[in-house]
RNA sequence: CGCGGGGUGGAGCAGCCAGGUAGCUCGUCGGGCUCAUAACCCGAAGGUCGCAGGUUCAAAUCCUGCCUCCGCAACCA
């Protein structure tokens, strides 16, 4: 990646379903690290970002509420911009996929395509739902097993006797939307011939400039199979763009969706006047940089299908797609049922965004790992590192300038001990500019963390605590010098706290440091002239009370989402309180294990034979197995939810749940009723 | 043989791609300092770098095999 060039730089689009959650923060704050290390640099770099607005997920989400799209992705993009912007994200410009920009650019780019032999045409038959006028993916199918009978299955599996199947198998099949019988009916689709393309895309790939080697491998299996033609067409009704020359057909979310990185560039331009266009960084020959920054559950349309359709449009392709990994919690997925899907806006109600701007940043490698966001983790390293020795630098150094007998004023003089040790400082940037360049933000962390501790030792040396008793000068001499350290933070922090940097600054009374000015200066970096300012504590640090409420109480799991295959999971509102008429539905009874034993071929599945009191006993197929020896079980006393809706498990009915406490997996444990009667209920 | 990622002092991680001093945060123990946000500074204890082979003057790092853990997917009502 040449970084002399002028740069786009893209963060993923949130798709306009849901609320921005931590997970898209990873990735928006290295982002935008990135591109404020580059402008304090003096570099030429652009940061976009848009709303990702179309699709059935929306067109049906919208429908349901009872309003429009463009009403719907509307008040989403108010709530998303907002949370970017609370969390300092400094984009030049943010728009959305529903443009006119964006409409004429998808036209052009299909057009171009289309002449280029890439687009073909073929007929689809589809599963269609006459009364409303749409035609039905899976999901929407309901039917009668064509294996076991049984009726009212989803149109792909059922979840009986859990066999799979296609939707014409399915015996009555209907409209989960209407409930009329389905009808089958052809339609002809636009395909991007993918596999026209494979040469080309594989030298692309390969090349260790473009993106990292690892997902680059993983990649390889589609060319192993052959590069299937991507259907990019959707029939209406359908929230997207129509497709020229067709009746009721419009381009799929996932063709418009990258344009939307052309269209909001486009916007950009418009809106400043810095650019004649978006072309200036796009056009095939523009002196430019198009930097992606994308989850690696992206890759595969970041780095195949969308460097094919650039490529056959004449449009330059991305010189670097940079792949991060994914937020975990706690070590595991955030997941709503453990209470670990954190949304952005329930963080910033509670804490500043400069703790998790510099936790994420002292993580972030320049690969594609994981990362893990755990409350006490976050808690120590934010205070360990940032607090207490950045912060509190900060803090002792100012307070004892800012003491009576020094007046906020400045040493005049050199000395040899301070050029050395902000000469010392000052020696690391290049290594500093290197890692943050390449997104390896926890290096740069690491050694703006050592400049900090050279300070620190600095002052331990020079005492200026005593000295000030005896030897005002000498006290501001050293203390002079430890401020230059001070302020050259305003300039290495920038990209990662800028709130905490301006801060820094203000206290300082001076403007902040960029990168630009530190790589010509030498020490002194003050002008000795100018006063100081008011100091107080930088930040404070976080204590366990203050991070408690990020992991909330488990919400009530909303309806399986069935495909979510989007960049963004749509966290739904969590729910609120329930009526005591709700609790009262559920029948609790103490059962006992009568016997046990393992699922075949289902590592977390038990099946249980308990005794409830009842005629017979109940089959019960929980997932424990992790936890739980099948024989040690029988003879146990459980708490089981008796009044649940009976639901196959790996081909076997379960008649009720058995309650446990615990994160699942093998951190979980049975709830004891005690030594109670079977059917004794509970209440 | 499904795909992928790990196994480094008590905990969590970096180092591995470009072999040559085992590093960081927390914790433990001892000391210093007392300006500052119970902070800062110094020192100590603690590691067969999962196991076994191989390459090499030299392996945490490269190669081969094995063990093991964790994600994803299929079963957590």
């Amino acid at each position: 990646m040449n970084v002399t060039k002028k740069t786009l730089l893209t963060c993923a689009l949130p798709y306009a379903n849901g609320p921005i959650h931590l997970g898209h923060m990873v990735e928006h704050i290295q982002a935008d690290i990135y591109a404020r290390f580059r402008k304090s640099a003096g570099d030429e770099i652009v940061f976009v970002c848009a709303d990702d607005t179309h699709g059935s997920p929306i067109e049906l989400a919208a429908l349901k509420a009872g309003v429009t799209p463009e009403a719907y992705v509307a008040a989403i993009a108010v709530e998303h911009q907002r949370d970017f912007k609370d969390f300092h994200i400094g984009f030049d410009f943010y728009g959305s996929t529903n443009s006119d920009e964006n409409r004429q650019y998808a036209e052009l780019i299909y057009g171009r395509a289309k002449e280029a032999g890439s687009i073909g045409k073929k007929e689809v038959e589809q599963p269609y739902d006459a009364k409303m006028g749409r035609f039905l993916a899976d999901r929407f199918i309901r039917g009668t097993c064509p294996n076991c009978h049984t009726p009212d299955q989803y149109g792909d599996a059922c979840e009986k006797c859990l066999k799979t199947y296609s939707p014409r198998e399915l015996i009555d099949p209907r409209s989960a939307i209407s409930g009329e019988p389905l009808v089958w009916k052809k339609s002809s689709h636009a395909f991007f011939l993918l596999s026209k393309h494979a040469e080309y895309l594989q030298t692309v790939i390969a090349n260790p400039a473009f993106m990292n080697p690892g997902p680059a491998a993983q990649l390889g299996q589609f060319f192993e199979k052959g590069l299937a033609d991507w259907d990019i067409t959707r029939d209406g009704p359908y929230f997207g763009f129509k497709i020229p020359g067709e009746d009721n057909q419009y381009f799929y979310v996932w063709l418009d969706a990258p344009i939307g990185y052309i269209a909001a560039t486009e916007q950009w331009a418009k809106k400043t006047g810095k650019a004649a266009s978006a072309l200036d960084f796009w056009d095939e020959n523009a002196d430019a940089e198009v930097i992606h920054v994308i989850g690696k559950d992206i890759v595969y349309f970041h780095c195949l299908f969308w460097p094919a359709v650039l490529k056959v449009a004449k449009i330059k392709r991305p010189s670097y797609v940079h792949i991060h990994g994914h937020l975990t919690v706690n070590g595991e997925k955030m997941s709503k049922s453990r209470g670990t899907f954190i949304n952005a806006r329930p963080y910033l109600d509670v804490l500043d965004p400069n703790y998790l701007r510099f936790y994420y940043a002292s993580l972030l490698g320049s690969g594609p790992e994981d990362l893990d966001f755990d409350l006490t983790t976050f808690r120590e390293r934010v205070n360990a590192e940032l607090v207490n020795n950045l912060g509190n630098l900060a803090n002792r150094t100012l307070s004892l300038l800012a003491r009576p007998e020094l007046g906020k004023t400045l040493a005049k003089g050199q000395t040899e001990t301070g050029a050395k040790l902000v000469n010392a400082a000052l020696a690391r940037l290049p290594e500093i500019r290197e890692a943050f360049a390449r997104f390896d933000h926890r290096t740069a962390v690491k050694a703006i963390l050592e400049i900090g501790q050279s300070a620190n030792q600095f002052l331990t040396e020079y005492e200026p605590w005593k000295l000030i008793k005896k030897d005002v000068e000498g006290a501001r001499v050293a203390l002079t010098d430890a401020a230059d350290i001070v302020y050259l933070l305003t300039a290495l922090l920038g990209p990662i706290v800028p709130g905490l940097a301006d801060k820094l600054a203000a206290q300082m009374n001076r403007p902040k440091l960029t990168f630009k000015q530190l790589e010509g200066a030498k020490y002194p970096l003050l002008d000795r002239s100018v006063l100081i300012g008011d100091p107080s504590p930088l930040i404070n640090r976080l204590e366990a009370e203050n991070v408690s409420p990020l992991v909330v109480a488990p919400a009530e799991p909303t309806q399986a989402p069935a495909k979510p295959a989007k960049v963004a999971p749509p966290p739904a509102a969590p729910p609120g309180d329930i009526e005591y008429a709700d609790f009262a539905k559920l029948v609790l009874k103490a059962g006992r294990v009568l016997a046990c034993e393992k699922v075949p071929k289902a590592d977390k599945l038990l099946k249980l034979s308990v005794d409830l009191g009842e005629a017979e006993p109940r089959t019960i197929v929980s997932g424990i197995a992790e936890a739980y020896a099948p024989e040690s079980l029988v003879g146990k006393n459980v708490v089981v939810v008796a009044n649940l809706k009976p639901r196959a498990l790996k081909g076997i009915e379960s008649r009720g749940m058995i309650l446990t406490a615990g994160a699942g997996g093998k951190e979980l444990v049975l709830l004891d009723p005690g030594p109670v009667t079977p059917g004794t209920e509970i209440r």
